[in-house]
RNA sequence: GGACCGGUAGCUCAGCUGGAUAGAGCAGCUGCCUUCUAAGCAGCAGGCCAUUGGUUCGAAUCCAAUCCGGUUCACCA
């Protein structure tokens, strides 16, 4: 029922009727039955009269006709056929270029007058788990880490807005031996201060201390082997390096002053977390602790080597060989019996099922992990998990700098709190160089800078196909013009500020009539695309479809008040029309931008 | 070495399930605010779509080879 009202949906779009009765009308005309699939419809190129074209050289074979001779009998049937969807036609070089009626595009304008969610699914009844975030707590995000929850918030709005439930998770990475190089820094050096009397974040303050362990490690090496001690050696027998295996172990048998070291660390950095997430928007359903998690997967094993997925090697290792796949042999459990990253994520995805029953299950994670995920889908497809074809790495690309990439030991990373701060400061300035908000509040004028500023931030790591990898330059900083979030905003604001300057509302509900113009239109055939957009920004899970979508749609709206009158247009038909433009206009852009965590202000 | 990803305008990116003369934004240059918000609009300029070959009515798009850049192939996570 619900995968029928997917193709409702498209069935309702005009694209889907232009195939459709493509279809009927070379079945009735010459008695091929088409497969729907082999019509490509485009839109129109300018310099040609007509809005939508179908391909006529894909079936010219197969129907034994000239291009041209096709072209003219399948157009003068569509028109005739359907009058209410095509007002002419005209055919180049194989080329069935369409025009849509008037009445079309004023039907669909008023079928969805005064609708709240146009572009919205109905729910359908399939569960999606979106794991994202996924931070270690020794150090704060990063830009990289908010390329990462943009995506994942981002992926999951746009999921829920196909009418998929959702279940947003997230797995902290709270132990191993990089959490407790923190916990020795602090030991050693920290004199007992705290996030507090520091006046600190508390991810920044116990980051500190990573960076500290550097320090002192690298120290430590390089006097090892001033003392004649080998490189690779002195790695090893650095004292810190020691202490801090020795603290993993500890904290693995849960000696209790370890134990309430971790605790109190990570407790000040999941306080410096939740302010990040609560300042760009981040949520969880679930949050999981590795802590709580690394010992998932074990049972596994025994069974994968009763099924005979996993063999078990002279010395106790257990494998999984992948070559027959294309991939290699990879280690499941280790001699000593302990498990490794890919088991645990296999017994986590198996728990995960367990509490969700989701049917798909995505993971926002870089593009470095690839190879990981796909062994991790394979072996859980072979070991007969429950929605193991529902597994999806969404893969992103690094964000990179000018100068390559970010490097902790080089301090080129660039802070995500930093960042959030800097575009929010750009934003505040630039507002206040415009000079078009005197009148706002000290509150209000928070909330616009705000908007803005992250606004920008995230349509720019949006706004691009998530597995390339991008460059951030932060010198040049990010813009506010052009393919950006504040002219979507600003799109939106200028609209808002129209409609607040009608008296009364009586145009929303008013019936439409009269031709469209050229740049009505133009319009009109932008907002009917909205729901396939949506569409398929959620197949292809890729936001940036949207960001595009909507930057084109604020363009020609642009266009349109440029050069038409809304408020004081020629006719009262003529104003009642193109307020409902323009209303549609504002409500997909809201729409869209919610669907990027992006907020759209009422003025700016 | 194997696998995977990328190479399109000076810069950042669309377009890639084959379709008409390859598109945006930024930067550069021209114009447009006494009329609904100029964070805007209109225009100019900017291209051997990495290279070579193939497939066909048609290739930036598909295939092969090559060259460049990146990732990965841990008893790390």
């Amino acid at each position: 029922m619900l995968a029928l009202f997917s193709e409702n949906v498209k069935m309702n779009s005009v694209v889907a009727q232009i195939k459709a009765t493509t279809v009927t009308s070379i079945q009735q005309l010459y008695g091929v039955e088409l497969n729907i699939e082999q019509v490509l419809v485009n839109a129109t190129k300018p310099e040609f009269e007509g809005d939508y074209t179908v391909v006529l050289f894909a079936f010219v074979k197969q129907l034994k006709k000239s291009p041209d001779a096709l072209g003219q009998e399948l157009g003068t049937a569509l028109v005739a056929d359907h009058p209410e969807l095509f007002s002419g036609f005209n055919v180049i070089k194989g080329f069935l270029n369409l025009s849509i009626a008037n009445t079309y595009w004023l039907d669909f304008l008023q079928s969805i007058q005064g609708k709240e969610g146009f572009g919205l699914h109905e729910p359908r009844n399939q569960t999606v788990m979106v794991e994202y975030s996924s931070p270690n707590t020794n150090k704060p995000l990063h830009l990289g880490h908010l390329r990462n929850n943009f995506l994942g918030w981002s992926i999951a709005e746009i999921l829920k807005a196909n009418g998929y439930k959702v279940a947003k998770t997230c797995i902290v990475n709270d132990r191993g031996i990089h959490i407790c190089k923190s916990m020795i820094a602090w030991q050693r050096y920290g004199n007992g201060a705290t996030p507090q009397s520091n006046g600190m974040k508390g991810d920044h303050f116990v980051g500190d201390y990573y960076v500290k362990f550097n320090d002192a490690y690298k120290a430590e090496v390089a006097e090892l082997v001033a003392g004649g001690m080998d490189s690779a050696l002195a790695e090893k027998e650095a004292p810190i390096m020691k202490a801090t295996q020795a603290m993993l172990l500890d904290w693995e048998a849960g000696k209790p002053e370890v134990m309430e070291l971790w605790r109190n660390m990570n407790g000040w950095v999941y306080n410096g977390f939740d302010a990040t997430y609560k300042r760009i928007g981040s949520d969880f359903d679930k949050t999981y602790y590795e802590s709580n998690t690394y010992l998932l997967g074990k049972d596994l094993v025994a069974s994968g080597i009763e099924k005979q997925v996993f063999y078990q090697k002279e010395d106790s290792s257990v494998w999984i060989d992948l070559t027959a796949d294309g991939l290699d042999e990879k280690l499941v459990q280790r001699k000593d019996g302990t498990s490794v990253y890919i088991t645990q994520d296999i017994g986590l995805a198996v728990h995960k099922n367990q509490e969700f029953h989701a049917d798909q299950s995505i993971y926002v994670v870089g593009d470095e992990q690839n190879y990981h995920f796909k062994v991790l889908k394979l072996i859980c497809q072979k070991l007969g998990i429950p929605a193991a074809d529902g597994i999806f790495h969404l893969s992103y690309g690094m964000v990179e700098l000018p100068t390559g990439k970010m490097k902790s030991r080089e301090g080129t990373v660039v802070d995500a709190d930093d960042l959030v701060d800097a575009m929010i400061s750009i934003a505040q300035q630039k507002t206040e160089e415009l000079g078009k908000v005197k009148d706002f509040s000290a509150e209000e004028l928070v909330v616009l800078y705000d908007t803005i500023g992250l606004g920008a931030l995230k349509f720019f790591l949006l706004r691009v196909d998530p597995k390339k990898k991008m460059i951030f330059n932060p010198e040049e900083s990010i813009d506010f013009h052009g393919f950006t979030g504040p002219f979507i905003q600003y799109t939106h604001a200028r609209i808002k500020s129209i409609l607040r300057k009608q008296e009364n509302t009586e145009w929303q509900n008013s019936a439409l009539g009269g031709d469209l113009l050229p740049l009505e239109m133009a319009l009109a055939k932008q907002q009917e695309i909205f729901p396939s957009v949506l569409e398929e920004a959620a197949t292809e899970h890729d936001p940036s479809k949207i960001a595009i979508y909507v930057f084109e749609l604020a363009k020609t709206f642009n266009t349109f008040y440029n050069q038409l009158s809304i408020g004081n247009a020629e006719t009262e038909a003529k104003k009642i029309l193109r307020l409902q433009l323009a209303a549609l206009t504002a409500q997909i852009l809201k729409t869209g931008m919610s669907l990027l965590g992006i907020q759209v202000p009422e003025r700016m």
